[in-house]
DNA sequence: TTTCTTTATCGTAATATTGCAATATTAAAC
DNA sequence: GTTTAATATTGCAATATTACGATAAAGAAA
């Protein structure tokens, strides 16, 4: 045990789920919100702009990378990273759905 | 090592980080989904509703709740769970906010 | 009061995540 | 070719998460 039982839950459900995990962590979260700061592209000063050594760095934009949030382009020696819209917009649809029905049934109950 | 270094990122960029790990299991999207599709908020049967033994469940419950995500009145000898909906008007905004961002900048670098 | 029902907690095993030093890789610059 | 710069990978220790059986707690029903 101790394994995600993701074979149990829809597509969708660990969609979302992989999305909402790969921004569960406070250092992604700034890593994005640098990516959608910054103008150009060529993003290789990411690791000065975090409290955290160049491999935890690298391993955080991996995940980044992997759950579909933003992409990277090799650009001679550096990398291009930037903001991969259709996840974020994924998520945006998610959550407008979200408290949209939540505003319909107004839940008075709690 | 091993532990997140949350002290040296911003408090909203924990506060959404916090929300985002509460989400980033197909499980608490499931609950969260339910919570979302029952209209009566006396919820005793999300048990039977998950593919999880009943102490997973609550472990979820509890996890969804320490995150704000949720709230949980006692009613009797069951528990009203219902969705917390300020934390979700907090994501959606800030989903919104960002693909706003990413419209405008059109960065069509990728 | 005894039993049933519902939910929480404890204990524990399996697995995953976080963080970094050391090292590897790869391409530009010299 | 050698050095430099940028990023990735490896290996490992510390910590966190996931899952569940066993058990506890607490109100409802009998």
């Amino acid at each position: 045990m101790g394994a995600t039982k993701t074979d149990h839950f829809t597509e969708k459900q660990n969609k979302i789920a992989t999305l909402a995990k790969a921004l569960g962590h406070p250092a992604r979260i700034a890593i994005m919100e640098y990516l959608l700061k910054v103008d150009t592209c060529i993003c290789g000063d990411i690791v000065n702009e975090l409290p955290l050594a160049q491999p935890t760095v690298s391993q955080h934009l991996k995940e980044l990378k992997n759950a579909g949030l933003i992409k990277g382009d090799i650009d001679g020696n550096a990398i291009c990273y930037c903001i991969d819209e259709k996840a974020l917009e994924k998520l945006q649809t998610y959550f407008g759905n979200i408290t949209t029905k939540l505003a319909l049934k107004k839940n008075n109950c709690c």
